[in-house]
RNA sequence: GGACAUGUAGCCAAGCCAGGAUAUGGCAUCAGCCUCCUAAGCUGAAAAUCCAGGGUUCGAAUCCCUGCAUGUCCGCCA
């Protein structure tokens, strides 16, 4: 209901005021929301914008639209209070189990995300890529886009060749139960070490990379069979993550279905483009980007951002909106990916960077062996949820407590990646990671579990009758909050920023709480305790649905 | 050196793009609340020159400029 309201109120002040931009604020303690449109009409008129406002406030209050809203002028302020019909209105919407569902649209979206190096296991930096990823997937689709989620694989590159080289030469033993990217991991780290103590190898693995643009079989199928194993590894992280993609592509594709090399033929037309021989290049100077694009290398083979142009492209035919989740270190390929499509008339994707998460004791590399891996803080995460799970509910059987645990670790760690702005830089810390007070993903849990247990109490009590009379501040306070999840959908969508939705969620969590304290369902009376139990289904199904977009599972005991 | 991002209480974040009312939360600290729907909860106290300096504006955490700090990138790697 927000989004309506807010609508009706713009389109009543502009009536009003003739002004194209009313200026709609939040409220904040004093409204619903706000209008400081008397400051720039005070301007225009050369008149005091508290007279102004107060003006506009009685016009508005005449209006039969402004119907179930208070409106009122505090200063140079006009504010608007939304009324009991809206609270009714929004809970009523709000029991529907797809509450915040909105209309299906008909642009495919086609979203990458993680698409890490199959060299090593994710860790807690790739996770961030994951985490922003799925929720935008799961985000899109709550806003009715039809939307393919893909993992871009990377099977042939100088990274992958090092692999393969590693698992040519070093001949180890799989450990009893080890994972596939834990075991290829092994190799990588070794291998770059010997290559770092032994740079004479290195035409080891130029050749290597020659073969297999030549589709040398033999190595193809060592680059591969390397590739799916980790894959394995990666595959069953990410299903633990509750993290799924539709679909897998390989990069070596594009180079061998041609579709590289047509786009190479296409971009080496462009005035941009400067060939010596084999070597191809775009001089992107006159766009902002002093380095140099390079596209073939002087001996003839393809890199990956050759590919990457036919892999968009590919995309392309196939939707209508593609988005790519990348880390910052990608800008530079990102904007030159972005410049290069648009120079031959292509559509450019839309890029979601998120910036760098490090340790303590400063950056991760896998190269070099130091990363915390997301399995390990699943790991942890769960054995930690699982001591508090068993001191609280020591009568649960173990069945039920690893599933809760486990349930609190994935909600845990989403949580905590997902409510940071992608924008900012993180610093990974184990004592923030296992807090599961307030702000975390077991704190709207917790409130969810609450609600389901009243819920179930009431019922044991017998039926209740929907009731949507709301008069108690706790309860018009959650009310309305309860009505803006539909709109947060949207914006999350519109701005492509999910941690919007993590904010959401613990201010509905937060409200849920206060209700809870102050507004005694299960001891109240008559239409009091329908209507309060009214609002607790709904903030149930609100938390259920918010949670379920983040990945996280709506417990209903714990 | 150049480019991009970030800088908000001891610590971590929201707010900034679309300027407006006493700057919003959490952690840590202190003081309270379980004969009462799960205390992973609730209430209160204390804690901020919104990095610094200029500018625009009736009004700046928010927009612009300069500087400083931190992270990232600047490869015929991905």
């Amino acid at each position: 209901m927000y989004r309506e309201y807010v609508h009706k109120i713009e389109a009543l002040l502009r009536e009003i005021t003739g002004e194209e931009d009313v200026l709609i604020t939040d409220g904040g303690d004093h409204a619903d929301i706000a209008s400081t449109v008397a400051f720039s009409l005070a301007k225009k008129e050369r008149k005091n914008p508290a007279a102004i406002a107060a003006k506009i406030a009685e016009m508005a209050a005449s209006l039969p639209e402004a119907k179930g809203v208070e409106v009122s002028a505090k200063g140079p302020y006009v504010n608007f209070v939304f009324g009991r019909e809206y609270a009714a209105e929004s809970v009523r919407a709000a029991l529907s189990p797809k509450y915040g569902q909105l209309p299906a649209r008909t642009e495919r979206v086609i979203l990458e995300h993680t698409s890490a190096n199959p060299n090593g296991p994710l860790h807690v930096g790739h996770i961030r890529n994951s985490v922003i990823g799925d929720t935008l997937v799961r985000a899109f689709r709550k806003a009715g886009y039809p939307v393919e989620a893909q993992y871009y694989l990377n099977d042939m590159g100088r990274q992958i060749a090092i692999v393969a080289w590693g698992v040519k030469h070093l001949h180890y033993d799989r450990l009893p139960g080890e994972k596939g990217d834990d075991f290829i991991v092994r190799h990588y780290v070794e291998a770059n070490k010997i290559m770092k103590e032994k740079p004479e190898i290195e035409p080891e693995f130029d050749a290597m990379m020659e073969m297999i643009e030549a589709g040398d079989l033999e190595t193809v199928r060592l680059f591969h069979d390397s590739v799916d194993l980790c894959v394995e590894g990666i595959l069953e992280t990410l299903a633990a993550l509750n993290v799924h993609h539709d679909r897998f592509v390989r990069e070596t594709i594009f180079l061998w279905n041609g579709d590289m090399q047509k786009v190479l033929a296409r971009v080496g037309m462009l005035p941009e483009a400067q060939h010596d021989g084999q070597l191809m290049f775009l001089d992107l100077s006159g766009r902002g980007i002093d380095n140099r694009y390079v596209l073939r290398r002087s001996n003839g083979t393809s890199v990956y951002a050759a590919r990457d142009l036919a892999f968009h492209l590919w995309k392309n035919a196939q939707c209508d909106r593609s988005i790519d989740v990348l880390g910052a270190d990608h800008k530079l390929i990102g904007s030159q990916l972005q410049t290069t499509l648009a120079m031959i008339g292509e559509r450019s994707p839309e890029i979601v960077y998120f910036e760098f998460v490090s340790l303590l004791e400063g950056a991760m590399t896998t190269r070099g062996g130091v990363f915390i891996t997301a399995d390990e803080l699943l790991a942890e995460t769960k054995k930690r949820a699982l001591e508090e799970i068993t001191v609280r509910r020591p009568e649960l059987n173990m069945a039920d407590r690893e599933r809760i645990a486990s349930a609190v670790a994935v909600g845990a760690v989403r949580y905590d990646i997902v409510q940071v702005s992608a924008e900012k830089s993180t610093v990974f810390d184990w004592k923030v990671a296992l807090d599961f007070e307030r702000q975390s993903a077991p704190y709207v849990q917790y409130a969810h579990a609450r609600a389901c247990s009243i819920l179930e109490k009431a019922k044991e009590e017998g039926s209740f009758a929907e009731n949507y009379t709301f008069s108690d501040p706790y309860e018009l306070a959650l009310a309305k909050h309860i009505a803006r999840f539909p709109y947060v959908i949207e914006m999350v969508v519109v701005e492509l920023r999910p941690h919007l939705l993590a904010t959401y969620v613990r201010d509905l969590a937060d409200l849920f709480n206060s209700f809870y304290r102050f507004a005694p369902v299960l001891r109240a009376e008559g239409s009091v305790r329908d209507a309060r139990l009214t609002l607790v289904d709904a903030s149930r199904n609100t938390l259920s649905a918010a949670l379920d977009v983040l990945g996280i599972e709506a417990l209903e005991s714990m």
